[in-house]
DNA sequence: CCGGAAGTGTCAGTGGCTGTCAATCATTGC
DNA sequence: GCAATGATTGACAGCCACTGACACTTCCGG
């Protein structure tokens, strides 16, 4: 059975015990024997509890960062972050997916360790499209420019996403409304 | 010897440790020796490693809610926003606590741990800044329009304190510079 | 059959953090 | 003065995330 076979098995196991007990109240040792393995082995296939959580979300940034880079190097930065963050609505038009993440979302927003971590994340991804927008802007880039309007667009997907718990279909408009209220003076 | 007496003196020898030795490396025992107290008594003044670090953030946190909550009704959010951050400018103006300050932020960015407290912070004080612009907005106002503001600003906060560490008084200028440029076309 | 490589379990240990309890100290009311 | 009371503390025990070391199995190429 394969590495990514297994971190699923376990990320399925552990996600189901986290909306049954909680994070905070789930051990390793308990997810561990539910999958059926030593707690020495969970650590060899995830590096901490909060990665079980949040590996998925890495998979989705290097997506984003995919769509950005595929972008024409005319467009307005700001045009192609949105465009970047097209996975991301898609994942929402899914009812299955959708279910899933807003689970996920629960369950980090019901945690501050693990709200802290996703943060972090969220960061290191940040640096890599500002990364991207650097590289296709060449030397006359202003990277803090860059850097700030990286942080903007996602200010928009963000807060974006609060709302849409509930509403499920309106993520997408509400984030194009969101990103032209916002759109920088900057982006011609 | 009152608390925050008490807090800052635990404080004052930690940031020391840590800069000597690193923050991970630095265990609560050994600071708790060092103030002169047991490790059970470092919990009863802060609630956990990271607090130590992460407290001064919170009285700034304060500052900037309440010069957000004291300039004009009528200005343009962006603006009120780029004054509410003056403390933060002000503080870079002064040499020592600029020395301070930066101290403070490579021992955050050393360690992943500490970097995500901190980042759950920021986020937390966003949501404090989201409230007040919104009391000020009344009912006309879009919630999700105000809270991607908000991180926009911060982002603009954000990128403009990284290329200044070593240029001492360009924060100011550059801070004017990346907020003009991130300007939303809905700020009036 | 042998070699190593890869995956696993076991065990012991570290460090952050919490609950509990008893001792101490300051305050208050008499 | 003094006793009751409440806050502060230290000592101790314990939980849990996480790590290192080592032994064992399985599987595969030679």
């Amino acid at each position: 059975m394969s590495r990514r076979a297994v971190q699923s098995r376990i990320a399925r196991t552990a996600e189901s015990l986290f909306v049954a007990k909680g994070f905070e109240e789930t051990t390793v040792d308990e997810i561990a024997a539910a999958v059926g393995m030593s707690q020495r082995s969970f650590f060899r296939y995830f590096s901490s509890k909060d990665e079980v959580v949040l590996d998925s979300l890495e998979r989705l940034g290097e997506d984003l960062a995919a769509r950005l880079a595929s972008r024409p190097p005319g467009e307005p930065e700001w045009d192609s972050l949105r465009r970047a963050f097209d996975p991301v609505v898609e994942r929402f038009g899914d009812p299955v997916l959708r279910s899933h993440d807003a689970a996920i979302q629960r369950i980090i927003d019901g945690s501050p360790r693990l709200l802290a971590s996703y943060l972090c994340r969220l960061e290191r991804l940040q640096r890599v499209l500002t990364e991207a927008l650097m590289e296709r802007a060449g030397d006359g880039a202003d990277a803090v420019v860059l850097r700030a309007m990286v942080g903007g667009a996602f200010a928009c997907l963000h807060a974006s996403a609060f709302p849409t718990i509930e509403d499920p279909e309106a993520f997408g408009p509400c984030l194009d409304r969101t990103m032209a209220a916002l759109r920088p003076v900057a982006a011609r």
